[in-house]
DNA sequence: CTATCCAATTGCATTATGCAACTGGTTGTG
DNA sequence: CACAACCAGTTGCATAATGCAATTGGATAG
């Protein structure tokens, strides 16, 4: 896993981030704010297996993007915050998202988030860095409006048109 | 190698960009000006396997990233270019520099292409991509100044200053 | 006391990556 | 024309990463 092939910082950066799964398990922590394994586990749309889940998780903390802590309202429970190194991802995910929306074959309802962070351009993004900040790391609120709620909304809308759009007698007959 | 293991942009794109070479390849076609087999082969700087880099850059035309043609001059080569698509990896390729650069151990001769890349911004951008349009795609010119021989002259600018640091009889302890 | 929840781990199969050597052919040089 | 260097890969083999299904050793809720 460790490699360290040259100084160069998109080599640096892709060995971090450069594979299946890092990306998709930050940016549910991100933008689905989950923050329990159980939780990334099972509402992962991209169906992640529980061992290669728990060895990210791992990998994650190891380097620092990741911190993991003691639920103190169970014994059994586990917390995972995303670092501040983590959260200055959140221009990466955008960047990202807004070609993986041009250029791949992109569902329009999972798409709304990546178009509303391109369209709220750096301004919007260091909202929502603060926001995670407050969430993650314990800092206090600056501004009353909630970017993650914004996003969380509009997902959810999508998803809701997706299914007027679509009704479940049709659906039904998708295995 | 093909998933599709969701519609959402970032998945996809990380299914794409997603392993440990795609993008350094891309890279030195679009920073190194490589076009070759060859060229990618032994200039790599992280050292690739003449066959990962053959199964890569076969993976990369397939999905319309790169393409493949003759080389005119001589009937064994082969020229990559980068498609339209790849070309606009490069606002990808500046935010993930930029935060390799702040997050990762670069070294800092290889970071000058992040830093002007970063401090350039979205116009230097497009004036780059109008640049590899020309090279790649065929487009005519539409300015004089080359961004890519800014950044190039300041790489190996930079290469100089850190030589002269440390002297060749220093380096030559270094096995 | 028991069912459910919790964060993983185990065993096993399939893929991907990495290394070194090699292939079949083309081109430039003497 | 002979020969070395160059060209884009391929082959064989070892190691590492990923993926799937089942399971573990607890903790908690009813």
């Amino acid at each position: 896993m460790l490699d360290n092939r040259s100084g160069c910082p998109i080599n640096l950066t892709m060995e971090v981030i450069g594979d299946r799964w890092s990306l998709v398990v930050i940016r549910d922590m991100m933008f689905g704010n989950r923050r329990h394994f159980r939780e990334l586990l099972e509402n992962s749309m991209e169906g992640i297996a529980s061992n290669i889940l728990s060895a990210r998780l791992k990998h994650l903390v190891d380097i620092g993007l990741l911190s993991r802590s003691d639920d103190p309202s169970h014994k059994q429970k586990v917390i995972y915050s995303l670092s501040e190194s983590a959260i200055q991802l959140v221009p990466v995910m955008a960047t990202i998202g807004a070609w993986g929306r041009r250029h791949r074959p992109a569902t329009r309802e999972l798409s709304i988030r990546a178009q509303l962070l391109e369209e709220g351009g750096p301004e919007l993004w260091e909202e929502f860095m603060d926001e995670l900040r407050v969430l993650h790391l314990g800092a206090s609120p600056k501004s009353e409006f909630s970017v993650l709620q914004k996003l969380t909304e509009a997902f959810q809308a999508a998803a809701e048109a997706t299914k007027s759009e679509l009704p479940s007698s049709d659906r039904d007959k998708i295995k």
